[in-house]
RNA sequence: GGGUGCGUAGCUCAGUGGUAGAGCAUCUGCCUUUUAAGCAGAGGGUCGGUGGUUCGAGACCACCCGCGCUCACCA
């Protein structure tokens, strides 16, 4: 198994008795391989200093072609003996995956491509580990045919870095993520808000309904809880006068790991005084267009073979209602054994011990959710699901609340923020007694949360944002670990040390 | 956690019980405009692991490890 690095480590010995420098300590890089194609007439005969890693090599005796990958993409460079003088020793001593640094003029060759002719070169970092490289061709119609691309999955997820050499598009995948970031925050600098940071260690954990990782602190031989929500954090900021806070950062829930789960990730939550529900709603698809207009240049997508449009206004569907135009039970009125009949009928399987409205819950899913598929935000839950929202204004039993769903999937969520302390009490006190029958993931009783909300919080608009699905939306991209740089992975197996 | 599929050379993959294979990558030789460079040759394997069945196992059986898909749980 070690055959290929012990050929590179002679290379690199025998480098280093050549007196080459093998791990160099800068290289002044002026260019990038496709800033020099898209600029060749400007740049042809000129000197261009550029840096990439070593990604093809064809070797010719005393003069060489070989390709480069810079930050941009991938050039060709040409090395001839008679040009860079003893370096080009050095050269028949590097391979694929070496980084270097070459010096010399654009030009176009026989065949029109592109290239540096080098007329020095040094080596920047040798490489020891040989790279999964992949050959390409093109075809008839000029698509790039990959052949033999470094595909599985479980080593790209855990060697990202080799993942990221080799599948440009990855690289790519994760620019986009950035953009997005970007441009939400700056969307949101631009409503005035402030930028927050809060404890992501909390003696209590709250503001969604998850099982928390948990940690101790030595010192104060406390358990301490790695969050599984900003929520009610930024609240306390409102009570406090900011009149608008974000927060965009991980949060950590201790469940099960799938396409759509990651135990750790990434979060937007919002808040903002004065304003409602219905203010967030148009705020959150402007918002996203705005993003999708500057990333992508549109608000028109095909993500899984389907057409998706972003344009605002979105569609608003009450959940009641559809569920009474859907299953024919207005479900406020239902029982537990009507809810439970029509879950079976969409083919649901209801929980035992379950309450009526997580059976509400489980409805919507099974009938409605799943055919979603334009951006839609589905409006008006019972409120025994949300313990943190406020009652509705005019709707008996519900709460002002919104999901935002696109392509059967949750992106955002989002209430009138629940300011009454003494009803917040209550749907606290409602949640102990949920916990107390078995459900682990009821919210727990937070007293200086209340005690803050008893000093006053103003009328409030709250939002969260799964950023990582969003990523997956716009960039199309299938699992979660695909939109996450280093995904969460079983421990490898403790390899014998090479 | 359940179901299901997969794990063979650095990478991508063939191999249905009888000597471990191919392409690319690597190495040697030739080659100063090549581009999946070419030509000639060579090396490279604990077939995920442990047991078992068998005269004989990469293949069959059991268990274990890891990954994918899927269901459940869960946003």
């Amino acid at each position: 198994m070690n055959a290929l690095i012990e050929r590179r480590l002679e290379e690199l010995t025998e480098l280093k008795n050549k007196n080459f420098e093998t791990y160099a300590y800068s290289f002044d890089v002026n260019n990038y391989s496709n800033d020099i194609k898209n600029n060749y007439e400007a740049l042809e005969g000129k000197d261009v200093s550029i840096a990439g890693r070593i990604m093809a090599l064809r070797r010719m005796g005393k003069a060489s072609f070989a390709h480069i990958q810079d930050k941009l993409g991938k050039i060709q460079i040409y090395l001839r003996g008679d040009d860079i003088g003893p370096e080009y020793e050095a050269f028949k001593l590097m391979d694929i995956g070496d980084i270097i640094g070459v010096t010399g003029y654009v030009f176009k060759t026989k065949t029109g491509e592109i290239s540096v002719h080098g007329r020095s070169l040094k080596l920047l970092s040798k490489s020891i580990r040989p790279i999964p490289i992949a050959k390409e061709t093109v075809d008839e119609q000029g698509n790039k045919v990959v052949h033999d691309q470094f595909a599985d999955k479980e080593l790209r997820y855990r060697q990202r870095y080799v993942d990221l050499i080799v599948n440009p598009e990855v690289k790519d995948t994760f620019i986009q993520r950035s953009k997005i970031i970007s441009e939400m925050r700056r969307y949101l600098d631009n409503l005035g808000l402030v930028e927050v940071e809060t404890p992501i260690l909390q003696p209590l954990y709250g503001g969604a309904s998850a099982r928390p990782f948990i940690s101790h602190h030595n010192a104060l031989d406390i358990d301490l809880y790695l969050r599984i929500a900003d929520e009610l954090y930024l609240k306390r900021l409102i009570v406090g006068g900011f009149d608008g806070v974000y927060e965009i950062s991980k949060d950590f829930r201790n469940e099960g790991m799938d396409r759509t789960h990651n135990p750790e990730f990434t979060m937007m939550e919002m808040y903002v005084a004065y304003k409602d529900y219905i203010w967030m709603m148009e705020t959150v698809e402007n918002m996203v267009a705005s993003i999708c207009n500057t990333v992508y240049g549109t608000t028109k997508f095909t993500i899984e073979g389907k057409e998706i449009d972003f344009t605002p206004p979105w569609d608003r569907m009450s959940m009641v209602d559809e569920l009474l135009k859907v299953t024919g039970l207005d479900v406020l009125k239902a029982t537990k054994e009507e809810l439970t009949a029509a879950l079976k009928k969409f083919g649901g399987e209801p929980e035992k011990n379950t309450s009526k409205s997580a059976l509400i819950d489980e409805l919507f899913e099974a009938s409605i959710q799943f055919k979603i598929t334009q951006p839609t935000f589905v409006i008006d839950y019972p409120v025994e699901l949300s313990p943190l929202a406020k009652k509705h204004r005019t709707k008996e039993g519900l709460v002002e609340r919104f999901e935002g769903f696109v392509l059967g999937r949750e992106i955002c969520n989002a209430f009138s923020e629940l300011n009454d302390p003494l009803d917040q009490r209550q749907r606290f006190e409602a949640q102990v007694k949920m916990r107390e029958e078995g459900d682990e993931e009821a919210h727990q009783v937070d007293e200086d949360f209340l005690r803050a909300l008893e000093y006053g919080m103003p009328p409030t608009a709250g939002l969260g944002v799964g950023i990582d699905r969003l990523v997956m939306l716009l960039a199309n991209q299938p699992s979660i670990r695909d939109v996450i740089l280093f995904p969460q992975m079983k421990p490898e197996k403790k390899e014998k040390a090479e």
